[in-house]
DNA sequence: TCGATAAAACAACACTCTGTTCGATAAAAA
DNA sequence: TTTTTATCGAACAGAGTGTTGTTTTATCGA
């Protein structure tokens, strides 16, 4: 049984401006050359207090993080029913454009590039279980690097396509890296 | 006309002291946690040498990254007989496997996830030019995205590659690369 | 509305790393 | 050998850290 927390009002507010604080920050530098100090004093909040919930830039940071994991998450799972691996991409894509804000920051180029392919992997157990069931006898060595490809091919993509200022839609997104793994270059370029 | 540079011996000894206790610091952590102090006391250099050459850790490994780019990106653009983009990167990735133990360290979780796709963009040129006679009418922003594409899926793959310490050959990998980036998963999944 | 509770602010501390300056020492180049 | 210069050693203020107290203030529940 889930015991319900009854969190005060200044806890929540103390961590929404030091959230709001951080990512402000990342607009102009990396995390790691933004101190505690500047944290608090950007966000007006005692730098103690920021101990009493964090310990390093980087703890608040993946709290961000893991919040924007989980919905996404979420987003994708919740949509079980046509369960396809592009249809599983395209719910990463249209999740990310409705944080559109959050993302530009966190996909920036100050960003967590590992983050970005961590959400990637979100589609990983139902990518291989897929490709595994069509040829069952390429060894799970090469399946893998095949997902590794396409993964950060994907990831790639998408950092450009935050980069741009979200030009397209999620749909053309999808539809760009359906085309380009499922039938590589030469259908690509023949088309 | 170059100016032929004449290096004490005591520079190249410090430097090379420096290089080798920075790398050897970062099988351990990432750059960003390992200070000046850390590398000068683990090099028995005194600190204030370290000031002398560089300012910051980040700007010696990015003088230990860019000796590497250079390496890379002159065995390919010395290969120029047979100019094709797989080519290329088979260029790239023999290279790699030449600097096999810099390249453990330098590509590992603790590495610079940046400098990779930097490398990768050595075969930009190149693949840009082959594409777009191949399939004139495309735009420039699609060509871009397929390139970001598989730019990032090779830079996904060496990781990975490095991190199983070499497993396959640099033709193997680009014989992989080769099947899924011209082919798509189709061909590569039905073979 | 009031009182208990807990969050947040304020203040102070030792500690580490930084960036810099200065003079002394040792090794290389002339 | 003499000159040059790379390196060392010591010392400094400044900034950020991590921690421990105490005080103030807001919230929640009765």
């Amino acid at each position: 049984m889930m015991i319900e927390k009854k969190t005060d009002r200044r806890i929540k507010i103390t961590k929404m401006l030091l959230r709001q604080s951080l990512l402000e920050l990342m607009k102009e530098k990396p995390i790691n050359k933004i101190t505690i100090t500047e944290i608090c004093s950007h966000a007006d909040i005692n730098r103690n207090t920021f101990y009493t919930y964090y310990s390093t830039p980087d703890e608040l940071l993946h709290q961000i993080e893991n919040d924007l994991y989980d919905e996404i998450r979420h987003s994708v799972e919740s949509s079980l029913q046509i369960s396809t691996v592009s249809s599983s991409l395209l719910e990463i894509f249209t999740a990310i454009s409705k944080n559109e804000d959050l993302c530009k920051i966190l996909f920036s180029e100050f960003g967590d590039k590992v983050f970005l392919r961590k959400i990637m992997d979100i589609a990983y157990d139902r990518c291989i279980t897929e490709w595994s069931e069509i040829a069952p006898d390429l060894p799970k060595r090469q399946l893998d690097l095949v997902y590794t490809f396409i993964a950060n091919g994907c990831a790639g993509i998408i950092e450009s396509w935050i980069q741009s200022g979200f030009k397209e839609s999620p749909e053309e997104i999808a539809q760009i890296i359906n085309t380009i793994s499922s039938n590589g270059l030469q259908t690509f370029l023949m088309k």
